[in-house]
Order: structure tokens, then sequence, then C-alpha cells
RNA sequence: GGGCGUGUAGCACAGCUGGAUAAUGCAUCGGCCUCCUAAGCCGAAGAUCGCGGGUUCGAAUCCUGCCACGCCCGCCA
């Protein structure tokens, strides 16, 4: 509790100076503490007994009688060797009152860049490749709440086989004959009939048998290496007939995403840094660097040996016949996207660890800075590795429509009295907000196995949960304003009154207190895992205010009460927003 | 074989820049709707923190060995 510890510090460190102790220590030791019932901050004692010859207990007692009265201060204790101290709650709500917490965004706003999924646009989302979406998109506007400036960007590969693939089978392959080869797989849903990353895909897979199997295959093969060939060289018609095929996969693709509120700001083209010359440039600068080596065909690598990269050392970037890679297009475009931020974030799969590793030592050979980057490892299903050759996969669309249906059982139960159109909008935002949590609530690095149980599940631990206490303090704050009750007086900063509060005021000014430290902690680390649970943990000392503390008693509104439900609507809201649950105000 | 990551209650998961009784949800058992939305609240039970060593006043957390699982080790993208 970065508030109080601003506050009181220098009271800690002059009654430890007081018996003699090197006080710098004070700011690493003084932390928050560990159990609520202990206090807000502690200090474990055990370091200085070493110095001072006293027990723990003992210095912790010394520290305590040294301390001198604050008006932050409740209580101070000395336990077991530590110095507990708790905040003193009418101090606590004058301070979050004035608004003294809540995303203390000042200082620097950084201008910050977000790439993420850039998924490959041959077929429709599945949970697994939607991971990367939806932890991207809580980065991109956790980082907007804490006041950075964000450009959430995909990097659309526009130039690859895959790419090729799928030009090709659209251009040369009727219905039919793709039915025909997939007869043996699963047919496609015929609710996605008219979704184009669904339709699209089945050309895809078809193409990919023919090549393996068919003995024109050879045939097949030459013509996609020569458009491969062709995109990698910039030829225009090529690569426009590439975007002919992809685009209205991709915009497929998108139309899922939206649905979960996720958007980008700007689609960088792969091929835009091939046909603009800068990777051309590259391939220059790096052939000249003093790790550069050649192979016996002219093909050329970098050494990253030299630079401390384990395992296999030769990163190669050019091939015999002079064309780029996928990961030297990647430097250009690392290079390029320096120029557009001071900050720079990628998500990527655990799979592209090794290429991201090349990438960032390459970037800082040349001078640069290697970007940050959050890793996710993969999601799984129960009965095992998600696959859509194996027809062992959820897809994104499927998802939310179950999502969906499941909301809308849950409401007729529980408000029958809402019309078909209410329902369908509150179901909506319940089942959307409910798959986004059921992933980001998990660590990124974890992997993670989908259970459709969980996804659905509208209790404690789920977005449904949050988006709950969001509308009770909603519906209090309806009420209120209905009340004859003077608005203006509502308006300004109501008097803390002296009385003790009720457990459920205080764990509530406790948890707002802490807000922005665990909001600098997540955009430092990106971890949105954290903030999901500090959310978790808002709703629920919320739930115990709201059982505490009558804010409308006897048709009277306590004006203090009601203004410590309001901080906490608006943090809830705007929290809600950062992770991308959508912010009902009833349901 | 090498590199990186993960291993915490029946299940899932937090805590990992070392600190006090290992947090939470699901599932199980019990209690609370004449009062601001019970998608809620209160309580019970449930953990050799993968296994072995080491460092430390103190280890789930750091080091090390082993075991299990995942990902990677293309002149593919």
């Amino acid at each position: 509790m970065e508030l109080l510890k601003s506050e009181i510090q220098p009271l800690v460190e002059s009654a430890l100076g007081s018996l003699g102790v090197d006080a710098s220590l004070v700011d690493r030791m003084l932390q928050p503490a560990r159990e609520a019932d202990q206090g807000d901050l502690s200090l474990p004692c055990f370091p200085f007994a070493k110095t001072l010859g006293m027990a723990p207990a003992a210095i912790a007692e010394q520290v305590k009688e040294a301390m001198n009265d604050h008006e932050a201060i409740l209580e101070v204790n000395a336990v077991n060797g530590y110095l507990n101290i708790r905040a003193h709650p009418m101090w606590l709500a004058g301070r979050l009152l004035k608004g003294d917490v809540r995303h203390a965004q000042g200082g620097s706003r950084r201008e910050v860049l977000i790439e993420h999924t850039s998924a490959n646009p041959n077929g429709p989302f599945h949970v697994g490749r939607a991971r990367n979406a939806i932890l991207g998109d809580t980065l991109v506007r956790l980082h907007r709440l804490w006041g950075d400036s964000v450009t959430a960007e995909y990097y659309v590969d526009d130039m690859g086989k895959q790419v090729a693939v799928l030009a090709w089978a659209l251009e040369n392959m009727t219905t039919d004959e793709v039915e025909g080869l997939l007869a043996e797989r699963e047919p496609a849903s015929p609710q996605w009939a008219n979704k184009a990353d669904h339709q699209r895909v089945r050309w895809y897979q078809a193409a990919q048998l023919l090549r393996k199997e068919s003995e024109k295959s050879e045939t097949i093969e030459k013509t996609i290496g020569e458009l491969v060939h062709a995109s990698e060289h910039g030829d225009e018609a090529v690569l426009a007939s590439f975007q002919d095929a992809y685009q209205p996969v991709l915009d497929g693709m998108l139309e899922t995403l939206g649905r979960l509120g996720i958007v980008f700001d700007r689609f960088t083209k792969e091929s835009v840094f091939v046909t603009n010359g800068d990777v051309a440039k590259l391939m220059e600068t790096l052939g000249a660097l003093e790790i550069n080596g050649v192979a016996e065909n002219g093909a050329q690598f970098l050494d990253l040996g030299q630079r401390g990269l384990k395992g296999k050392t030769e990163f190669f970037y050019r091939r015999g016949d002079g064309s780029s890679l996928y990961a030297t297009r990647d430097i250009a475009y690392h290079q390029w996207k320096w120029t557009q931020c001071n900050e720079l974030i990628n998500v990527l799969g655990e799979d592209h660890k090794l290429q991201a590793q090349q990438v960032g030592l390459t970037l800082e050979e040349l001078g640069g800075r290697r970007p940050e980057v959050m890793f996710y490892s993969f999601i799984k299903l129960p009965e095992g590795k998600m696959s859509t050759r194996r027809g062992n996969v959820v897809f994104m669309d499927d998802l939310l429509e179950e999502a969906h249906a499941h909301a809308v059982e849950v409401l007729k139960e529980r408000r029958p009295d809402l019309d078909t159109e209410a329902m369908a909008t509150i179901a909506e935002a319940v089942g959307t907000s409910a798959v986004r949590f059921n992933i980001i609530s998990v660590s990124p690095e974890k992997g993670f196995t989908f259970r459709w149980e969980d996804a659905l599940s509208f209790e404690a631990g789920s977005a449904p949960f949050i988006m709950y206490s969001h509308t009770r303090a909603c519906s209090i704050h309806r009420k209120v304003m209905e009340t004859d009750a003077d608005s203006s007086e509502m308006a300004s900063m109501p008097p803390i009154p002296e009385a003790t509060m009720p457990d459920g005021l205080v764990q509530l000014l406790r948890m707002l207190a802490v807000h922005d430290d665990r909001l600098a902690k997540v955009v430092r680390e990106h971890r949105p895992n954290l903030y999901a649970e500090y959310m978790l943990q808002l709703s629920t000392a919320y739930n115990s205010f709201y059982r505490d503390c009558y804010i409308i008693d006897e048709g009277k509104v306590n004006p203090f009460y009601f203004a410590v439900s309001e901080l906490a609507r608006t943090t809830l809201r705007e929290g809600m927003v950062g992770l991308g649950i959508v912010p009902l105000e009833t349901m």
C-alpha cells in the first residue's frame, strides 16, 4: 500500500534510527502485510537482530514504542518479530474520496506499441489461437487504463506459403473437389456458411491434402513455389491476388474478435518491407557484420553463439537464391516499429521463443533495442492437443454461441421479467465476458486446459461475479438519484463519521487503496491475470460492504456510504473495461 | 542430445525480486432471501508446495541433482 507507505516511512525510519540501525533498509523491508488481519504494512525485524544484538521481537517492541503518532495510523503492533502497521480507516477514506488513489497516471505517458495475434489469415479462430488475442487486447486495455498511449497492431502475414496455398486453391479447385477431398472430415458447420474464415479454410485444407497425396503434387508444389518466390520479390500482381484470397478470411476472423471487444488500430502487411526496399537494405547491413557467415550455396547467417545464444547458433536471414526469410522481414518490421513508439511489446506463443531470441539479439547487434515479449503457452483440450486437422478443436465462434445460449438459460431463471431483446443483450455481454475472463485469469506461461464447464461458469471467480457487483453499485446509484436528496450535497465531499466502521467498509477501503499498486505491477510485468484476481477481490469486498452498510436505509441516503459506493462503482467499471468485461448496469 | 518453460488440496489456479497460520474458485457438508439485485453472503472439511541435497535467523520462493509434462532446436512461416 504505497499510499500509506509514502506517508509513514519517515516515521519508521526515524524510530529505527533512534535505536541505532541503518534505516536505509526500511524502504525495501517495509512491505504489504501478508494477511489482512495483520495490518496493512509490516516490517520484519530479523535483519536488524545481528547488528543490534537483540531478539527480533524486542526490536519490534522498541520500534513500536519509538513510533510517533500519526493520523494515518490506527495501530501499531509488535508480533513475533514483526512490526505491523494498520492504516486508519478514516484517514484512508479521506484520501480515497479526495481522489488520491485511482490510476495515478500522471508521470510519463509512454507511447506503447503492442503487437498481438497476427495469426495467419487462413482459417477461423479456435480458442487456442484466441489466447493470443485475448491476452494481447487485455494488455492494450490495461496500459490504457494506466495512462499510456497505446497502438494495437496486427502484423498481416500476406506473403508466405500458407497464403499462397490458399490463393492457389481458390483459383484452381471447385467446391465439389474440395468437399470430395474432405469427405472424411467433419463437415463445416452450416451455422457459419456465410463466414469466409470457416468457408475458405476448406479450400486450404483440401489443397494441403492434394499437395501431399495427389500424383499431381509435384506440379502443384512447383506452382505454389513460384507464387511464394514472386511474393518474396515483391511481385505486385501476385501480392494482390494473395490479398483477394486472404482478406475475406481475415475479415471473418476480426468479426469473431470484435464480438470479444478486440479491435486493432493498425494493420501492417509483411510485404511492405520487401517492396519498400527495407529488407534488402537490412540484408546488406547484416552482411557487413563481423558475426556474419556464408554457407556453401551463398546463403547467409549470423553466428549468434558469439552473442550468447545457446543451442543452434546459426541464424539464417538470407537464402541461397538471395531472397529473405520470415525472420529477416520480422527484423525489418521491428526496426520500423521502433520508429513508432518508445515501448514495444509483442505477444507470442511459446513456440516463438527461439525466433524472438534471434530477432532480439540481431536488433541489439545493430545497435537497437529488443522488444519486450509476453509469451504464452498453448491451450489444450481435455482430449489432448488442439488440432484442426484431427477435428479436436473448439472454434471461438461456437464457444461464443454456446456461452450466449447458456447465459440466456440462466437469465430465464433469474430474470423472467425481461423481454427477449434485453435478455439477448445481457446474455451476449455475460457470455463474451465470461469467455475472456476464463482465459485471462490464468498465468500466460501456464499450460491451460480448456473446459466447457469453466468457461461457462457464471459464479464466484468468473466475470459475471464481477459484473454482478457492479450492477449492484449501479442499482444503488439509480435509486439514490431517485430520492429527493439534495444532489449538490451528494456531489460534494461528505463528512466522514467518527463512528467505528463496519468490517465490510474497512475491507473495501483497503482494496480501493491498493488499486494503483496492483495496476502498476500488472503493467510493468505484463501479468493481466493478477489484475483479474484483483477485480475478483474488489468485487468480494464490495459485496461485504453491501452486506454490512445500508446505503439507503428507510428511504434516507447515507452520504458517506454512498460516496464510497460510487468510488467502488467507478473503479469496478474502469477495471472491467481494462479487462474487456462489459460493464452492464443491470443484469 | 541441447535450450526454454511448467509441476502447489479431488479438480482448477494464486503466491515465486526469501519472511509470520500457503490465498481463491469448483466439487463436498451446514446456515442465511417480511430490508439497497441470493449470478450473493456466512461457516466446515480438504495441502508431505514433484522428489533429494544445499545456502539462510528464515525456503513454495534462491542454488544444485533427479523425475514427469509442454514448447523449440528448417536456407518453413
